[in-house]
DNA sequence: TAATAATATTGACACGATGTCATATATAAA
DNA sequence: TTTATATATGACATCGTGTCAATATTATTA
Protein backbone atom coordinates (compact mmCIF):
# COMPACT_ATOMS: atom_id res chain seq x y z
CA UNK A 1 0.00 0.00 0.00
CA UNK A 2 2.24 3.04 0.87
CA UNK A 3 5.11 1.62 0.08
CA UNK A 4 5.26 3.86 -2.63
CA UNK A 5 5.07 6.48 -0.33
CA UNK A 6 9.40 8.10 0.81
CA UNK A 7 7.67 10.30 3.28
CA UNK A 8 6.68 7.16 5.36
CA UNK A 9 9.70 5.44 4.91
CA UNK A 10 12.09 7.77 5.58
CA UNK A 11 10.14 8.14 8.55
CA UNK A 12 10.95 4.48 9.32
CA UNK A 13 14.36 4.68 8.94
CA UNK A 14 15.13 7.49 10.46
CA UNK A 15 13.22 5.30 13.76
CA UNK A 16 15.41 2.69 12.45
CA UNK A 17 18.45 4.21 12.91
CA UNK A 18 17.52 5.94 16.34
CA UNK A 19 16.80 2.48 17.90
CA UNK A 20 19.96 0.86 16.80
CA UNK A 21 22.09 3.27 18.48
CA UNK A 22 20.10 3.84 20.99
CA UNK A 23 20.44 0.16 21.61
CA UNK A 24 24.89 0.54 21.53
CA UNK A 25 24.20 3.71 23.84
CA UNK A 26 22.48 1.58 26.14
CA UNK A 27 24.80 -1.01 26.16
CA UNK A 28 27.66 0.97 26.77
CA UNK A 29 26.58 3.63 28.92
CA UNK A 30 23.60 2.06 30.93
CA UNK A 31 20.60 3.27 31.46
CA UNK A 32 20.96 5.95 33.51
CA UNK A 33 24.11 7.59 31.86
CA UNK A 34 22.46 6.80 28.36
CA UNK A 35 21.49 10.29 26.86
CA UNK A 36 19.25 11.08 23.68
CA UNK A 37 22.41 13.90 22.93
CA UNK A 38 24.67 10.46 22.78
CA UNK A 39 21.46 8.73 20.86
CA UNK A 40 20.97 11.26 18.43
CA UNK A 41 24.45 11.82 17.52
CA UNK A 42 25.34 8.19 16.83
CA UNK A 43 22.11 8.02 14.63
CA UNK A 44 22.88 11.38 13.12
CA UNK A 45 19.66 12.75 13.55
CA UNK A 46 18.52 16.45 14.69
CA UNK A 47 17.60 16.39 18.42
CA UNK A 48 14.36 16.98 17.99
CA UNK A 49 13.49 13.85 16.19
CA UNK A 50 13.91 11.78 18.83
CA UNK A 51 10.83 13.07 20.99
CA UNK A 52 9.06 12.71 17.44
CA UNK A 53 9.28 8.92 17.51
CA UNK A 54 9.74 8.39 21.25
CA UNK A 55 8.51 9.83 24.22
CA UNK A 56 11.73 9.22 25.57
CA UNK A 57 14.46 6.90 27.29
CA UNK A 58 12.10 4.89 28.96
CA UNK A 59 10.33 4.36 25.24
CA UNK A 60 13.13 3.94 24.04
CA UNK A 61 14.25 1.34 25.70
CA UNK A 62 10.64 -0.67 26.56
CA UNK A 63 10.24 -0.98 22.67
CA UNK A 64 14.12 -2.93 22.56
CA UNK A 65 12.73 -5.03 25.78
CA UNK A 66 9.98 -6.12 23.77
CA UNK A 67 11.66 -9.19 21.92
CA UNK A 68 13.00 -10.13 25.08
CA UNK A 69 9.85 -9.94 27.20
CA UNK A 70 8.10 -11.95 24.75
CA UNK A 71 10.48 -14.72 24.98
CA UNK A 72 9.59 -14.47 28.91
CA UNK A 73 5.84 -14.69 28.21
CA UNK A 74 6.42 -17.86 26.23
CA UNK A 75 8.14 -19.10 28.73
CA UNK A 76 5.64 -18.41 31.36
CA UNK A 77 3.15 -20.55 29.17
CA UNK A 78 4.63 -23.95 29.20
CA UNK A 79 1.82 -26.05 30.22
CA UNK A 80 2.52 -28.50 33.62
CA UNK A 81 0.36 -31.34 34.01
CA UNK A 82 2.14 -33.86 36.11
CA UNK A 83 1.12 -37.03 37.40
CA UNK A 84 3.39 -37.89 39.90
CA UNK A 85 5.97 -35.64 42.00
CA UNK A 86 9.06 -36.86 40.06
CA UNK A 87 7.20 -35.89 36.71
CA UNK A 88 6.42 -32.52 38.61
CA UNK A 89 10.03 -32.35 39.11
CA UNK A 90 11.25 -32.63 36.26
CA UNK A 91 9.16 -30.24 34.23
CA UNK A 92 9.97 -27.38 37.31
CA UNK A 93 13.43 -27.88 36.34
CA UNK A 94 12.90 -27.57 32.87
CA UNK A 95 11.06 -24.12 33.27
CA UNK A 96 13.64 -22.98 35.94
CA UNK A 97 16.62 -23.98 34.19
CA UNK A 98 15.35 -22.50 30.72
CA UNK A 99 14.04 -19.17 32.74
CA UNK A 100 17.37 -18.73 34.16
CA UNK A 101 19.41 -19.48 31.07
CA UNK A 102 17.40 -16.00 29.61
CA UNK A 103 19.67 -14.40 31.81
CA UNK A 104 22.74 -15.73 30.58
CA UNK A 105 21.23 -15.53 26.67
CA UNK A 106 20.45 -11.42 27.37
CA UNK A 107 22.75 -10.71 29.47
CA UNK A 108 23.48 -7.34 28.44
CA UNK A 109 19.96 -5.72 27.83
CA UNK A 110 18.38 -7.28 30.82
CA UNK A 111 21.38 -5.40 32.78
CA UNK A 112 19.79 -2.28 31.37
CA UNK A 113 16.89 -3.30 32.16
CA UNK A 114 17.48 -4.04 36.08
CA UNK A 115 18.87 -0.91 36.25
CA UNK A 116 15.47 1.26 34.28
CA UNK A 117 13.06 -0.51 36.86
CA UNK A 118 14.65 0.85 39.85
CA UNK A 119 14.51 4.23 37.96
CA UNK A 120 11.47 4.10 35.94
CA UNK A 121 7.94 3.14 37.10
CA UNK A 122 6.44 2.47 33.47
CA UNK A 123 9.10 -0.27 33.06
CA UNK A 124 9.08 -1.12 36.50
CA UNK A 125 5.51 -2.36 35.63
CA UNK A 126 6.38 -4.19 32.42
CA UNK A 127 8.55 -6.11 34.68
CA UNK A 128 5.77 -6.66 37.00
CA UNK A 129 3.14 -7.89 34.59
CA UNK A 130 5.64 -10.49 33.68
CA UNK A 131 6.49 -11.61 36.95
CA UNK A 132 2.43 -11.80 37.63
CA UNK A 133 2.22 -14.23 34.72
CA UNK A 134 4.36 -16.06 36.10
CA UNK A 135 3.37 -16.55 39.54
CA UNK A 136 -0.23 -16.76 38.00
CA UNK A 137 0.36 -19.92 36.29
CA UNK A 138 2.88 -20.99 38.75
CA UNK A 139 -0.02 -21.07 41.28
CA UNK A 140 -2.47 -22.52 38.91
CA UNK A 141 -0.28 -25.39 39.14
CA UNK A 142 0.16 -26.04 42.11
CA UNK A 143 -3.62 -25.72 43.00
CA UNK A 144 -3.57 -28.79 40.53
CA UNK A 145 -1.19 -30.53 41.97
CA UNK A 146 -3.12 -29.85 44.78
CA UNK A 147 -6.40 -31.53 43.50
CA UNK A 148 -5.24 -34.58 41.81
CA UNK A 149 -3.23 -35.43 45.64
CA UNK A 150 0.27 -34.40 44.58
CA UNK A 151 1.13 -31.46 46.56
CA UNK A 152 0.35 -31.01 50.37
CA UNK A 153 -2.79 -29.49 50.09
CA UNK A 154 -2.91 -27.29 53.75
CA UNK A 155 -0.43 -24.93 51.67
CA UNK A 156 -1.68 -21.69 50.27
CA UNK A 157 -1.06 -22.15 46.69
CA UNK A 158 -0.50 -18.60 46.12
CA UNK A 159 1.78 -17.77 48.70
CA UNK A 160 3.83 -20.82 47.68
CA UNK A 161 3.55 -19.84 44.01
CA UNK A 162 5.24 -16.74 44.77
CA UNK A 163 7.90 -17.69 47.39
CA UNK A 164 8.83 -19.91 44.12
CA UNK A 165 9.15 -17.87 41.70
CA UNK A 166 11.18 -15.00 43.62
CA UNK A 167 13.68 -17.68 44.38
CA UNK A 168 13.47 -17.73 40.23
CA UNK A 169 13.95 -14.31 40.19
CA UNK A 170 16.60 -13.42 42.27
CA UNK A 171 18.63 -15.88 41.01
CA UNK A 172 17.90 -14.59 37.59
CA UNK A 173 19.05 -10.84 38.65
CA UNK A 174 22.30 -12.55 40.33
CA UNK A 175 23.05 -14.21 36.74
CA UNK A 176 22.53 -11.22 35.27
CA UNK A 177 24.52 -9.23 36.93
CA UNK A 178 27.48 -11.54 36.76
CA UNK A 179 27.65 -12.44 40.53
CA UNK A 180 26.46 -16.10 40.78
CA UNK A 181 29.55 -18.39 41.65
CA UNK A 182 27.17 -21.51 40.49
CA UNK A 183 26.61 -22.98 37.40
CA UNK A 184 22.36 -22.45 36.27
CA UNK A 185 22.17 -26.11 35.88
CA UNK A 186 23.31 -26.16 39.69
CA UNK A 187 20.92 -23.53 40.63
CA UNK A 188 17.93 -24.91 39.04
CA UNK A 189 18.75 -28.61 40.52
CA UNK A 190 18.94 -27.23 44.09
CA UNK A 191 16.68 -24.97 44.08
CA UNK A 192 13.94 -27.46 42.36
CA UNK A 193 14.90 -29.84 44.78
CA UNK A 194 13.75 -27.98 47.70
CA UNK A 195 10.96 -26.99 46.64
CA UNK A 196 9.49 -30.39 44.83
CA UNK A 197 10.17 -31.64 47.86
CA UNK A 198 8.89 -29.35 50.18
CA UNK A 199 5.96 -28.79 48.29
CA UNK A 200 4.95 -32.84 47.07
CA UNK A 201 4.25 -35.87 48.34
CA UNK B 1 35.44 19.36 75.86
CA UNK B 2 34.28 21.12 72.76
CA UNK B 3 31.08 22.00 74.22
CA UNK B 4 32.22 25.40 74.76
CA UNK B 5 32.64 25.45 70.71
CA UNK B 6 30.02 28.00 69.44
CA UNK B 7 31.02 27.14 65.38
CA UNK B 8 31.11 23.59 66.41
CA UNK B 9 27.41 23.40 68.23
CA UNK B 10 26.24 25.69 65.54
CA UNK B 11 27.44 23.05 62.77
CA UNK B 12 26.20 20.02 64.20
CA UNK B 13 22.88 22.30 64.33
CA UNK B 14 23.06 23.31 60.98
CA UNK B 15 23.54 19.37 59.90
CA UNK B 16 20.75 18.36 62.20
CA UNK B 17 18.13 20.90 60.62
CA UNK B 18 19.01 19.28 57.45
CA UNK B 19 18.94 16.29 58.26
CA UNK B 20 15.43 16.23 59.55
CA UNK B 21 14.19 18.34 56.51
CA UNK B 22 15.70 15.88 54.19
CA UNK B 23 14.02 13.24 55.94
CA UNK B 24 10.98 15.10 55.52
CA UNK B 25 11.76 15.46 51.41
CA UNK B 26 12.58 12.04 51.28
CA UNK B 27 9.10 10.46 52.58
CA UNK B 28 7.11 12.85 50.88
CA UNK B 29 8.78 13.02 47.91
CA UNK B 30 10.71 9.51 47.50
CA UNK B 31 13.93 9.29 46.46
CA UNK B 32 13.89 10.33 42.66
CA UNK B 33 12.22 13.90 43.21
CA UNK B 34 13.44 14.49 46.04
CA UNK B 35 15.92 17.63 45.81
CA UNK B 36 18.74 19.34 47.98
CA UNK B 37 16.36 23.09 46.98
CA UNK B 38 13.88 21.39 48.91
CA UNK B 39 15.92 20.27 51.71
CA UNK B 40 17.97 23.53 52.27
CA UNK B 41 14.75 25.51 52.07
CA UNK B 42 12.83 23.43 54.64
CA UNK B 43 16.07 23.21 57.20
CA UNK B 44 16.17 26.99 55.93
CA UNK B 45 19.98 26.99 55.28
CA UNK B 46 21.68 28.06 52.07
CA UNK B 47 22.14 25.80 49.47
CA UNK B 48 26.33 25.52 49.26
CA UNK B 49 25.58 24.42 53.00
CA UNK B 50 24.04 20.81 51.90
CA UNK B 51 27.72 20.05 50.23
CA UNK B 52 29.54 21.24 53.08
CA UNK B 53 27.79 18.57 55.54
CA UNK B 54 26.76 15.97 52.90
CA UNK B 55 28.04 14.76 49.74
CA UNK B 56 24.56 14.71 47.74
CA UNK B 57 21.51 13.52 48.22
CA UNK B 58 22.57 9.41 49.01
CA UNK B 59 24.79 10.43 51.32
CA UNK B 60 21.91 12.00 53.31
CA UNK B 61 20.08 9.15 52.55
CA UNK B 62 22.53 6.52 53.84
CA UNK B 63 23.15 8.72 57.23
CA UNK B 64 18.93 8.62 57.72
CA UNK B 65 19.02 4.76 57.30
CA UNK B 66 21.84 3.60 59.60
CA UNK B 67 19.60 2.80 62.52
CA UNK B 68 17.48 1.00 60.17
CA UNK B 69 20.15 -0.89 59.00
CA UNK B 70 21.54 -2.10 61.93
CA UNK B 71 18.46 -3.49 63.32
CA UNK B 72 18.54 -5.67 59.67
CA UNK B 73 22.43 -6.81 61.14
CA UNK B 74 20.85 -7.58 64.18
CA UNK B 75 18.20 -9.82 62.72
CA UNK B 76 20.71 -11.64 61.16
CA UNK B 77 22.99 -12.36 63.56
CA UNK B 78 20.20 -14.45 65.92
CA UNK B 79 21.84 -17.38 66.50
CA UNK B 80 20.69 -20.96 65.55
CA UNK B 81 21.51 -24.65 66.86
CA UNK B 82 18.52 -26.32 66.53
CA UNK B 83 18.26 -30.16 67.88
CA UNK B 84 15.23 -31.45 65.70
CA UNK B 85 13.55 -30.49 62.46
CA UNK B 86 10.96 -29.17 64.46
CA UNK B 87 12.73 -27.37 66.47
CA UNK B 88 14.29 -25.64 63.52
CA UNK B 89 11.01 -24.83 61.84
CA UNK B 90 10.21 -23.06 64.61
CA UNK B 91 13.57 -20.79 64.69
CA UNK B 92 13.07 -20.17 61.29
CA UNK B 93 9.47 -18.99 61.56
CA UNK B 94 10.90 -16.76 64.02
CA UNK B 95 13.85 -15.18 61.94
CA UNK B 96 11.59 -15.12 58.72
CA UNK B 97 8.85 -12.89 60.97
CA UNK B 98 11.01 -10.99 62.43
CA UNK B 99 12.58 -10.00 59.46
CA UNK B 100 9.22 -8.97 57.15
CA UNK B 101 7.84 -7.43 60.29
CA UNK B 102 10.42 -4.80 60.19
CA UNK B 103 9.22 -4.23 56.29
CA UNK B 104 6.03 -3.14 57.65
CA UNK B 105 7.62 -1.69 60.82
CA UNK B 106 9.86 0.75 58.75
CA UNK B 107 7.65 1.07 55.73
CA UNK B 108 7.96 4.47 55.13
CA UNK B 109 11.84 4.90 54.98
CA UNK B 110 12.27 1.13 53.38
CA UNK B 111 9.91 2.76 50.46
CA UNK B 112 12.61 5.15 49.89
CA UNK B 113 15.14 2.76 50.46
CA UNK B 114 13.98 0.44 47.57
CA UNK B 115 13.83 3.53 45.23
CA UNK B 116 17.41 4.41 46.35
CA UNK B 117 18.63 0.86 45.70
CA UNK B 118 18.05 0.94 41.67
CA UNK B 119 19.54 4.47 41.29
CA UNK B 120 22.37 4.68 43.56
CA UNK B 121 25.43 1.64 43.02
CA UNK B 122 26.93 3.00 46.76
CA UNK B 123 23.15 2.44 47.73
CA UNK B 124 22.94 -0.75 46.12
CA UNK B 125 26.13 -1.84 47.91
CA UNK B 126 24.82 -1.23 51.61
CA UNK B 127 21.94 -3.48 50.57
CA UNK B 128 23.83 -5.77 49.18
CA UNK B 129 26.47 -6.14 52.53
CA UNK B 130 22.96 -6.84 54.21
CA UNK B 131 21.84 -8.95 52.12
CA UNK B 132 25.14 -11.42 51.98
CA UNK B 133 25.23 -11.21 55.52
CA UNK B 134 21.90 -12.95 56.17
CA UNK B 135 22.97 -15.68 53.32
CA UNK B 136 26.17 -16.00 55.26
CA UNK B 137 24.60 -16.60 58.42
CA UNK B 138 21.76 -19.11 56.78
CA UNK B 139 24.18 -21.01 54.78
CA UNK B 140 26.42 -21.56 57.53
CA UNK B 141 23.40 -22.93 59.51
CA UNK B 142 22.20 -25.00 57.12
CA UNK B 143 25.96 -26.53 56.74
CA UNK B 144 25.57 -27.24 60.54
CA UNK B 145 22.70 -28.89 60.23
CA UNK B 146 23.91 -30.99 57.22
CA UNK B 147 26.51 -32.19 59.76
CA UNK B 148 24.27 -33.24 62.27
CA UNK B 149 22.01 -35.39 60.01
CA UNK B 150 19.17 -32.92 60.65
CA UNK B 151 19.29 -31.58 56.58
CA UNK B 152 19.68 -33.65 53.29
CA UNK B 153 23.30 -33.38 52.97
CA UNK B 154 23.55 -33.87 49.06
CA UNK B 155 21.99 -30.32 48.77
CA UNK B 156 24.39 -27.46 48.21
CA UNK B 157 24.27 -25.12 51.31
CA UNK B 158 25.06 -21.89 49.70
CA UNK B 159 22.69 -22.13 46.89
CA UNK B 160 19.87 -23.37 49.18
CA UNK B 161 20.56 -20.51 51.32
CA UNK B 162 20.91 -18.22 48.62
CA UNK B 163 17.53 -19.29 47.61
CA UNK B 164 15.59 -19.45 50.81
CA UNK B 165 16.95 -15.58 51.27
CA UNK B 166 15.53 -14.50 47.83
CA UNK B 167 12.01 -15.67 49.03
CA UNK B 168 12.45 -13.76 51.96
CA UNK B 169 13.29 -10.63 50.53
CA UNK B 170 11.22 -10.40 47.19
CA UNK B 171 8.75 -10.49 50.36
CA UNK B 172 9.73 -7.83 52.25
CA UNK B 173 9.80 -5.72 49.04
CA UNK B 174 6.11 -6.78 48.77
CA UNK B 175 4.80 -5.72 52.03
CA UNK B 176 7.67 -2.59 51.70
CA UNK B 177 5.32 -1.81 48.51
CA UNK B 178 2.27 -2.21 50.39
CA UNK B 179 1.26 -5.09 47.32
CA UNK B 180 1.09 -8.27 49.44
CA UNK B 181 -2.35 -9.76 50.31
CA UNK B 182 -1.57 -12.47 52.70
CA UNK B 183 -0.79 -11.52 56.06
CA UNK B 184 3.22 -11.44 57.44
CA UNK B 185 2.32 -14.62 59.60
CA UNK B 186 0.77 -16.53 57.05
CA UNK B 187 3.34 -15.90 54.62
CA UNK B 188 6.35 -16.26 57.34
CA UNK B 189 4.35 -19.83 58.06
CA UNK B 190 4.13 -20.84 54.49
CA UNK B 191 7.20 -20.00 53.21
CA UNK B 192 9.28 -21.52 56.09
CA UNK B 193 7.29 -24.72 55.93
CA UNK B 194 7.78 -25.91 52.24
CA UNK B 195 11.41 -24.46 53.13
CA UNK B 196 11.89 -26.99 56.11
CA UNK B 197 10.21 -30.01 54.35
CA UNK B 198 12.20 -29.66 51.46
CA UNK B 199 15.45 -29.43 53.56
CA UNK B 200 14.83 -31.11 56.61
CA UNK B 201 14.76 -34.39 57.10
C1' DT C 1 40.67 45.18 73.33
C1' DA C 2 42.03 44.91 68.66
C1' DA C 3 43.95 42.35 65.19
C1' DT C 4 44.37 38.01 63.20
C1' DA C 5 43.29 33.23 62.36
C1' DA C 6 40.19 29.54 61.83
C1' DT C 7 35.78 27.72 60.86
C1' DA C 8 31.14 27.72 58.92
C1' DT C 9 27.78 29.51 55.69
C1' DT C 10 26.24 31.29 51.46
C1' DG C 11 24.27 31.88 46.75
C1' DA C 12 25.80 32.90 42.18
C1' DC C 13 27.67 30.30 38.56
C1' DA C 14 28.87 26.82 35.07
C1' DC C 15 27.42 22.62 33.49
C1' DG C 16 24.60 19.04 31.55
C1' DA C 17 20.23 16.87 30.58
C1' DT C 18 15.33 17.27 29.39
C1' DG C 19 11.19 18.27 26.53
C1' DT C 20 8.96 21.76 23.51
C1' DC C 21 8.01 24.45 19.61
C1' DA C 22 8.31 27.55 15.71
C1' DT C 23 10.69 26.96 11.59
C1' DA C 24 12.66 24.52 7.72
C1' DT C 25 12.75 20.74 4.61
C1' DA C 26 11.09 16.99 1.89
C1' DT C 27 7.41 14.72 -0.31
C1' DA C 28 2.62 14.16 -2.04
C1' DA C 29 -1.60 16.00 -3.99
C1' DA C 30 -4.05 19.27 -6.69
C1' DT D 1 3.75 24.75 -10.75
C1' DT D 2 1.39 25.54 -6.61
C1' DT D 3 -0.50 24.07 -2.43
C1' DA D 4 -0.94 20.85 1.36
C1' DT D 5 0.95 17.60 4.49
C1' DA D 6 4.24 14.94 6.88
C1' DT D 7 9.05 14.93 8.91
C1' DA D 8 13.00 16.77 10.79
C1' DT D 9 15.55 20.21 13.25
C1' DG D 10 18.07 22.84 16.83
C1' DA D 11 17.54 26.87 19.69
C1' DC D 12 15.35 27.71 23.92
C1' DA D 13 13.38 27.58 28.56
C1' DT D 14 13.64 24.84 32.59
C1' DC D 15 15.49 22.25 36.23
C1' DG D 16 18.82 19.96 39.22
C1' DT D 17 23.70 19.41 40.40
C1' DG D 18 28.16 20.45 42.51
C1' DT D 19 31.75 24.08 43.10
C1' DC D 20 33.97 28.04 44.82
C1' DA D 21 35.23 32.72 45.92
C1' DA D 22 33.28 35.73 49.05
C1' DT D 23 31.09 36.66 53.54
C1' DA D 24 29.87 36.00 58.32
C1' DT D 25 30.74 34.10 62.68
C1' DT D 26 33.54 32.54 66.40
C1' DA D 27 38.17 31.62 68.53
C1' DT D 28 42.92 32.87 69.40
C1' DT D 29 46.67 35.78 69.99
C1' DA D 30 49.34 39.78 71.15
Amino acid sequence: MTIEDKRHLRSILTRQKLLEAAKEVFLQEGFQKATISQMIKKANIGYGTAYVHFEGKEDLLIVLMEDVMERFYEIAEISFLPKSKQEAEEIIYKQAHAFLTMAEAERAMMQVFEQAIGVSSFISDKWKAIREKFIQRISKDISFAQQNGLARAELNHKIVGRGWFFTNEMYLWEIVRNEHHASVEDVAKTITSVYTTGLYL
